[in-house]
DNA sequence: AGCTCTTCCTGAAAGC
DNA sequence: TGCTTTCAGGAAGAGC
């Protein structure tokens, strides 16, 4: 499932295939992902695409158009979110389209930018270019950039359970269900436990642990874990060096204990219970 | 404010 | 074996 290092992963594919290439016609599939896919359509063709890059979990494709005199010009951005099984690449128009790919980018080169999502949890939409420091805000802080002091003032005054905090997309963004389990099991927390508990040296820990997971996801290409693949179709390997997620059952590399499984915060959370202490309070499981 | 539950969607895996 | 049910989850919205 695309989160932060699989989302990079794919922009750092797009980047060298899509910088500079113009769109040159829109074909729609099935569109209850995209806002306005009639705009999508309509106003597309014809733009170049400058820059990608990568906000949180979205990838933002930044578009001009060809500026004349009379048209001043016009900065659009198509904004991309994979959801849960997206997929954005740049194929020939020959290759085999694989099964619920919904839209097709003709560009100038020949070649073809497409959008695959079986789930359709995906989204897309158009923003004006000047919006998007507006919607950079709305989504909070980028997990690599944020300053330790910036950090703990964002997550301490936070009383919902810490798993809870690292999904929240308005405090931290990019951080999905994978990354979190793995960052709190290496900074030794408990995914139950209420943020604004959680002492400054953990914090602290909290935040060097995201850092050392991201980067080194990142290195590896993201995990392939629901078919992930990357830009140009290659799993990711990261799922290798999973300490948590997915290791129901199976020995805490620290400490030999069993890694368990509970629902925190309406996510399956997993942890080494001999680790990762829960609260006194202890709630926040479910079988 | 933040919790739980529901919805969206499909395919893999578990259950019978 | 083959059909049915459950589960997975990012995000948003409802209701509490």
């Amino acid at each position: 499932m695309p989160e932060l290092p699989e989302v990079e992963t794919v922009v750092r594919g797009l980047q060298s295939v899509l910088s500079g290439r113009t769109i040159v016609s829109v074909r729609l599939g099935k569109t209850d992902f995209i806002k306005d896919p009639v705009a999508v359509a309509e106003l597309l063709p014809g733009r170049k695409v400058e820059k990608v890059e990568r906000l949180g979990k979205f990838i933002r494709l930044q578009l001009r158009s060809g500026a004349t005199a009379k048209n001043p010009e016009q900065g659009l951005d198509l904004l991309v979110h994979l959801g849960m099984t997206g997929w954005l690449g740049v194929r020939r128009p020959e290759d085999p389209v694989p099964p619920h790919t919904h839209v097709f980018f003709e560009l100038e080169n020949g070649r073809e930018l497409r959008y695959t999502d079986i789930r359709r949890f995906g989204q897309m939409f158009l923003s004006p270019s000047e919006g998007i420091g507006r919607f950079g805000e709305r989504l909070g802080k980028e997990p690599l950039e944020i300053s330790a002091a910036d950090f703990q003032t964002r997550l301490a005054g936070r009383r919902a359970r810490i798993k809870a905090v690292l999904l929240n997309q308005h405090v931290l963004r990019g951080i999905g269900n994978i990354y979190a389990d793995e960052s709190l099991w290496q900074a030794r927390i408990h995914p139950a436990r209420l943020a604004t508990r959680l002492s400054v040296e953990e914090l602290r820990r909290l935040r060097m642990a995201i850092r050392n997971v991201l980067r080194h996801a990142i290195e590896d290409r993201g995990s392939s874990i629901s078919n992930f693949v990357d830009a140009e179709g290659k799993p990711g390997e990261y799922q290798q060096r999973h300490r948590a997620y997915g290791r129901e059952g199976k020995p805490c590399f620290r400490c030999g204990t069993k890694i368990k499984r509970t629902i925190v915060a309406g996510r399956s959370s997993h942890f080494c219970p001999h680790c990762q202490r829960p609260p006194r309070t202890g709630r926040g499981r479910r079988a």
